[in-house]
DNA sequence: ACGAAATTAGCACAGTCGTGCTATCAACGA
DNA sequence: TCGTTGATAGCACGACTGTGCTAATTTCGT
């Protein structure tokens, strides 16, 4: 077998593999014999780059997380007017199109597994902490470009702007024919609408 | 052993066993013996009462969404005047207590679950039908109070009513301390008030 | 008090699980 | 070209899984 050419590639081939399998079978399907199976390699060469499954699961966690953040960055750079990168920056985190999905998914099942997994809930921890500073960004850059209507306490509107976020995220990927994305878009452009024409 | 008054009732014994079980090991955790010895009890006995896990699971889903269901009609019965109503019917989706943050943890759990499990998926739909349904009649029944503000689109507003909704229990659920029942209920009023004094 | 039915108990089977471990194979510096 | 290191392969072990199944026990109608 050809040495592979970057560690943290391999890594990632085989963090995939996990996500394809959650997909599929659940994370109760994840086991390291399928994960391998899935990856098409041994469970000899997943446990050289992974030395128990909790590490194996952490880091597809941990993936999901830099996917989303890699994402927002790059949307950021871009620089669009304030109102449109707002928007753009938001709907980075929700699942709208296929890969997005299968991020969500695979979140949504590696969340619920986090209220019985410490290192998972440490990994989620942070990951919610920065999406929870994301919106509270979101909210103080519409204030400071007067964007925002006055009398709004930003704390609390950052607080509800978060949970409509990952309310609809959690609706999208659950139930999507009840809520497609274009739903998606249209319930939190009027959200935004509302955090400015307010009162 | 005395036969049981109620096999509904011993049905619903064993249910509450896996909801422990789960909110201590997870679904994973919730194996046919593991809820067995939680209910104090052995494996025939249960499989007496659930032919296989997944029924055993179902039912515990289903039970979930029956308890939610009957706190509803109760607040709806005591017929409090329309505002605080509202906010009381909501508030009891939501896990403000341990009781209720018990049933919202197995809720998250299964919801996952119910990616990957067809029979959870049905039950999960149909919950979702409902309370999705809930937030559309809150919605409608402030308009026909004349407590919405016009020009409103009733639809999309029962939409972000549902996401803050779910968001809200996501966010306590899953950290608690960053997001305790009072800040909850504050999000969840400034929200309602929000939809009735708007543009 | 006796038989039928409801309920409980728990063994047996064929799997799958995570991980420790050794052996093999490929690649690269010398 | 040889030895060292990186990487893969897969067996072995003990524990756990869901379910089929039989036997024992308890309860209730009569």
């Amino acid at each position: 077998m050809p040495r592979v050419v970057d560690a943290e590639q391999r890594r990632q081939q085989l963090a995939e593999a996990v996500w394809r399998v959650i997909r599929r079978d659940g994370v109760t399907g994840a086991s390291v014999r399928a994960v391998a199976r899935e990856a098409g390699t041994s469970m000899g060469a997943l446990r050289h780059w992974f030395a128990t499954q909790d590490q194996l699961l952490s880091f597809a966690m941990t993936l999901v997380v830099e996917r989303a953040r890699d994402r927002i960055t790059a949307v950021l750079r871009a620089g669009a007017p304030l109102r449109d990168q707002v928007l753009a920056v938001l709907e980075e985190t929700l699942p709208l199109d296929d890969e997005r999905r299968a991020e969500g998914e695979v979140w949504l099942a590696l969340t619920a597994r986090a209220l019985v997994d410490a290192d998972l809930a440490a990994l989620r921890d942070r990951a919610a902490t920065e999406l929870s500073g994301l919106c509270a960004a979101v909210v103080d850059a519409l204030a400071e470009a007067g964007e925002l209507a006055e009398g709004v306490d930003a704390a609390l509107e950052a607080e509800r702007l978060y949970a409509v976020l990952d309310g609809l995220a959690v609706h999208a990927i659950t139930r999507p024919s009840a809520l497609p994305p274009a739903r998606v878009r249209e319930v939190l452009a009027a959200h935004l609408a509302e955090l400015r024409d307010t009162r």
